[in-house]
DNA sequence: CAGCGTCTTTTTATCGATAAAACAGGGTTT
DNA sequence: AAACCCTGTTTTATCGATAAAAAGACGCTG
């Protein structure tokens, strides 16, 4: 039995840690590194969807016992991102269509409703903010293009971070924070897939425009319009007879 | 140092399960029964807010080992019931009326859209397990009045279930599950401080009324009001000194 | 008498061992 | 040949023991 994976081969090995600040290092326990470890895993594809978790397998993957890794993927359970089946073990998540348009209705829902609030709220310094992170964002160019991936999708979650960030509620950004998680699976996929591309820098450009002159319902729309990208390409993608989901 | 509990003290002690179907004896593994309890003690108030969680004396309270017991509170944490401290173990997740107010926003956000939804699109059969559902609450009374409190409670959670029950999306369902067991530690609260009485039979039967005869507008209102209530008294009562948080 | 450092006690994090459950395969019966 | 059951193997759930860390008590020193 083959194992499936929707990631190009040469994401799938298990990275060093790169730079200083990452979740990883900063963990206090154990536990902790572990969790983030294991999200990271599922998050970025290199434990892919349906993926059966064994412990005895996966303690040696990241040097810990099985209780501490027990541990973690209980952690993981209320996130969603792991299944477990009361005395059949944890596994990973699956992915569907409908999930992917369930997660874009609430974010869509969500992130609008805040983007609002922050326009309306936002004042000179929020703009500036804005302003910096777009201008870094904008200069590494679309997601295929740029040398360091990790660097644009982190300076994409930090742009996303700032048009919401005067809206200030904490479970709003919790959900947020959530559902993008879950997002991010599907959008690897969708890349991984090379299909007819996106023209994301534009999107992010549109939003950026929109949002700095206080246009915030053409705001709203651009936005709007970014979130359901993916899930409209994956949509059109299984429509034509592409084997999204590996069967 | 007494324990402080908000929660009167005839409702402190572990009471036995009682009915069949309840969440605890449906688990099936030792962890997942253990889980459901902490939750229930949590959101019943019998574990406060603040609360350390020790394993070593818990244990002997859930009648498991300690692996067992803090695999239980790991799978709280990511639904923010309980805090982990990195090498200071657990402790049960504070309250403040800021996180209310958040939590009421929030919860009016997704659970006025999704009424508007079911209001929408709901047919005669879901009038009539409305009509049902409502009228078997209504029949209970206030909750101050009602002889079972846990029965009133799951018919109050039944009716809420009904309303958005044909906007059939799995992550507002989550989310506003998770909200809803936020609120009732507040809402718990408010009873036990004997504020100034709401009518929440007559709240119910507007938006029963409204909804039933199609007003989505007025249902909304209606809806949006009744979750705000629990926070206006709680906010009322701060504003006159009383000491709601215990200090 | 206050502040500091050290020793003791308590609490936490982590691990490996054990028992119970699910799974797989072969053999038996109908 | 198909359905069934029994048995050995793998995987899981659970527990108690151990080591590390934090909190607290105590006395010392300035």
């Amino acid at each position: 039995m083959a194992k499936r994976s929707f990631i190009p081969d040469n994401d799938l090995e298990i990275q060093p840690d790169t730079g200083s600040g990452s979740v990883i290092e900063l963990s206090r326990t154990l536990i902790e590194r572990t969790y983030n470890q294991l999200r990271l895993d599922i998050v970025e594809g290199r434990l892919p969807p349906d993926e059966k978790l064994r412990v005895e397998h996966l303690k040696s993957r990241y040097a810990v016992g099985s209780g501490t890794l027990r541990e973690a993927m209980s952690r993981l359970i209320s996130d969603n991102l792991i299944l477990a089946e009361g005395q059949r073990g944890f596994r990973v998540a699956p992915i569907a269509i409908e999930d992917l348009e369930d997660i874009t209705r609430m974010r869509t829902q969500l992130e609008v409703e805040a983007l609002r609030q922050s326009i309306q709220h936002g004042d000179k310094l929020w703009s500036d903010k804005l302003t910096q992170v777009h201008d870094e964002l904008d200069a590494l160019g679309n997601p295929g293009e740029t040398t360091d991936r990790r660097q644009w999708e982190f300076m994409n979650a930090q742009f996303h971070a700032v048009l919401i960030e005067t809206h200030a509620s904490p479970w709003t950004l919790r959900f947020l924070d959530l559902l993008s998680r879950h997002g991010e699976r599907y959008r690897r996929l969708a890349i991984s897939l090379k299909l007819p591309g996106r023209d994301v820098q534009s999107e992010h450009r549109d939003i950026f425009k929109s949002a700095i002159s206080g246009n915030d319902v053409r705001a709203a729309l651009a936005l709007e319009a970014h979130i359901r990208a993916t899930t409209d390409v994956l949509r059109t993608a299984i429509h034509k007879g592409v084997d999204v989901f590996g069967s």
